[in-house]
RNA sequence: GGCAAGGUAGCUCAGUUGGUUAGAGCACAACACUCAUAAUGUUGGGGUCGGCGGUUCGAAUCCGCCCCUUGCUACCA
């Protein structure tokens, strides 16, 4: 009986391009829906552009568009690139939708009804030029690790560092370019907590891999805090109902998204959307996702959809991040490869071909090696599975006038074949391609061996012998047609192919028969080699100059101590000089109340003023050890917070920790607030 | 610092509940073949399965410690 299976992959952000990362979860879903539907089941594939959010509302104001220009401009291109990769969604569609507005308030109403939403007022930083609240990464600043300026207030682009906006040197609202203000504001809270219970049920079931449900069950075990899902206006995004200025989070109506596309799916094709998110419904649903958003499927959706009344995943499938070169995607070293850009100089079935062969229903990041997707490409599809094809055809041609023979010539070698069929479909049914095309390709191998044992170019040169020829010939091709239906979840376009040579379709909704004297038609190519020229000269167009100029990441930290002497990166006075440097009087050092390793110390610097701070050195100083001691400390480090309070600078110290940490001070005579150069 | 996932031939990866001389593909070498998009076939070289210790008659596979990579996280400031 077909199955009626719901499936989707995770919103691409409506504000810029997607890339080969993307894809790998495009095809990734991609290939298991066109393996259902080849099954005979009833597969569809639903996604939408993620469109909301203040990223997208900046872009368009850069832009001078409305924001809904913008939205519809990045998903002509996200539906551009990703049919050239042959992604065969049922509907694409978008969060920025009467149906996902619907839903989304829909769905808040039931929470709020339900006690699960929880109004409280937060600090957060404020651009005041602007007159908007500031999320990290619109706060820039230099970053606190490796200093490149104009970074970002969550992550470093240069070194990769994460930390706070708290942290950056300089903090400025990245929009107005003002200094950021705090400032409270009401926000709306989803009460996670209380769906503890719900949620340590779901990670035990089988709806999650192992590693998912571990990490879950970290999450689980540290407690669940309740979610902010409100934002203040001015917001692209919906407005939250009876909450005047308040829009509810993007990440809110993203994955309700997934109903909304279904929706007017429903609506299109006169379906039943009670059929697919009802409480009782008995179709599948699955979700596609990469290992960075599990916490918003693992935790917060199911129950979202729990406390809203709507039935659970039967499973969410999570995939790791793409690496490109074993390294992660990189502007300057040209591995941050646009779908476009790829699709300009290299076909979508190599890449899909490629991921197939590396993916398995792991967690595990994937890497594309382009000289070994180069190699694998090249002898795999061209020289063993088309190749079957290549050779074989003119026998059939000039043997048996393009007549495939009546009768099987090695029935073992057909047999070897189909009876290989179920253990594949498994292996694609569990997203463990990377197996079924091992076995696949095996086969090829098989078939390629029995074409050279008979050696058919022999048997065509004797006497009567063409017939002979032609039998062979017409095996392999039996095989290679079978083969090849085998790959068409993954590569449909060859599926296409073969289908019109051999005058047949592809079938694989049961057994796999054989065509015997089935006309077929004269061969030609079905694809070419990967041209090593084409693959550098799509890394060419993907070099970014100007990020290839930008700082480079900071030498490695040294190891641990005394292990290796080696001398940090050499710097410029400059860089030295934006430390300012200062000898501080201790003036009361405390124990902090449930720390283990921090004492809080107030700093004076004479005239400057006091400063709190936390340092890591309990382990080797007593509270009364240090007052009245004079020291040395980072002046104008940027405020950090930490659990147990603000801390606004650090102490120096020399040594590798534990007992071994050794307060610098400065020589007799030093006087508190002083500059240190 | 904590947690998680990895560390198997030059490269990309398999190795099921521990069991004979650790596998595949690519790359490399020799040979064969010449039907095929210089494709294919046969044979071969190459690994102390990250390191050390333990359990066992026997471990890549189980346990402990350590090292390295990646990700998340923290009382790293």
């Amino acid at each position: 009986m077909p199955r009626k299976i719901l499936v989707t992959s995770a919103l691409p952000y409506a504000n810029g391009p997607l890339h080969l990362g993307h894809l790998l979860e495009s095809i990734q879903t991609d290939i298991w829906v066109r393996f259902q539907n080849l099954r005979g089941h009833q597969c569809a594939y639903l996604c939408a552009d993620d469109a909301h959010g203040t990223a997208i509302m900046l872009t368009a104001e850069k832009l001078g568009i409305t924001p809904e220009e913008q939205i519809a401009r990045v998903k002509a291109e996200h539906e551009r690139d990703l049919a050239g990769f042959l992604i065969n969604f049922d509907n694409y569609y978008s969060t920025h939708s009467d149906e996902c507005r619907h839903y989304s308030e829909e769905i808040y109403r039931r929470l709020d009804a339900n006690g699960h939403i929880e109004r409280r007022d937060i600090q957060q930083l404020f651009d005041p030029e602007k007159e908007l609240f500031l999320a990290d990464r619109y706060i820039k600043g230099s970053c606190p690790k490796c200093k490149a300026e104009d970074q970002y207030g969550d992550n470093c682009e240069a070194c990769g560092a994460t930390y706070t906006p708290a942290d950056l040197i300089n903090p400025r609202s990245a929009i107005s370019g003002a200094t950021p203000v705090e400032k409270t504001s009401t926000h709306y809270f989803f009460k996670l907590a209380e769906f503890e219970g719900l949620l340590r049920d779901w990670t035990r079931s089988d709806a999650l891999q192992p590693q998912i449900a571990n990490k879950l069950s970290e999450w689980l075990d540290a407690g669940l805090h309740s979610w902010d899902i409100s934002r203040d206006a001015p917001y692209f995004g919906f407005e939250i109902p009876g909450a005047p200025g308040k829009y509810f989070y993007v990440w809110l109506d993203a994955p309700i998204g997934y109903m909304a596309s279904c929706a007017n799916w429903c609506e299109r094709e006169g379906l039943n959307f009670n059929d697919y998110w009802g409480k009782d419904s008995t179709a599948e649903l699955y979700h596609f996702i990469g290992k960075d958003i599990i916490n918003f499927h693992g935790l917060f959706w199911p129950a979202m959809l729990d406390s809203a009344g709507f039935r659970q995943p039967t499973a969410i499938y999570a995939h790791g991040f793409l690496t490109v070169n074993g390294k992660k995607m990189s502007k300057s070293r040209g591995t941050f490869i646009k779908a476009e850009t790829y699709l300009k100089h290299l076909p979508a079935q190599y890449l899909r071909y490629y991921f197939a062969a590396k993916l398995s229903g792991a967690v595990d990041d994937i890497d594309l090696n382009l000289e070994d997707f180069t190699k694998r490409v090249n002898s795999d599809l061209i020289g063993k599975l088309i190749n079957i094809a290549s050779r074989s055809a003119k026998f059939v041609h000039k043997g048996n006038n393009g007549r495939l023979s009546a009768e099987l010539h090695k029935p073992e070698l057909w047999q070897q074949v189909v009876a290989a069929s179920e253990g594949i479909a498994e292996h694609f049914e569990r997203r463990d391609y990377g197996k079924a095309v091992r076995e696949i390709m095996a086969l090829a191998d098989a078939t390629n061996e029995y074409f050279d044992a008979s050696e058919p170019w022999k048997l065509a040169k004797e006497d009567g012998g063409a017939i002979q020829a032609a039998a062979v010939a017409s095996q392999c091709l039996n095989c290679f047609r079978a083969l090849s239906t085998y790959l068409a979840p993954v590569l449909p376009e060859l599926a296409e192919q073969v289908a019109s040579f051999f005058n047949a379709p592809l079938d694989w909704s049961g057994p796999i028969e054989p065509l015997l004297d089935h006309p077929i038609e004269n061969f030609k190519a079905m694809m070419s080699r990967v041209d090593p020229d084409k693959v550098q000269a799509m890394v060419d167009d993907s070099s970014d100059t100007s990020a290839a100029a930008a700082p480079q990441p900071a030498a490695k930290q040294g190891k641990k101590a005394g292990d290796e002497p080696a001398l940090g990166e050499t710097i410029e006075f400059p860089d030295f000089a934006k430390v300012d440097l200062r000898a501080a009087l201790i003036v009361k050092a405390e124990h902090v109340e449930g720390a283990d390793k921090l004492l809080q110390l107030t700093l004076s610097l004479g005239e400057l003023g006091e400063k709190q701070v936390f340092a890591g050195i309990k382990s080797a100083y007593a509270p009364e050890q240090l007052v009245g001691k004079l020291t040395v400390m980072v002046a104008n480090l940027a405020p950090r917070k930490m659990r147990f309070g603000v801390s606004e600078g650090m102490v120096l110290a020399a040594g590798p920790g534990g007992k071994e940490i050794f307060l610098l001070s400065p020589d007799n005579g030093a006087q508190p607030g002083m500059k240190i150069q």
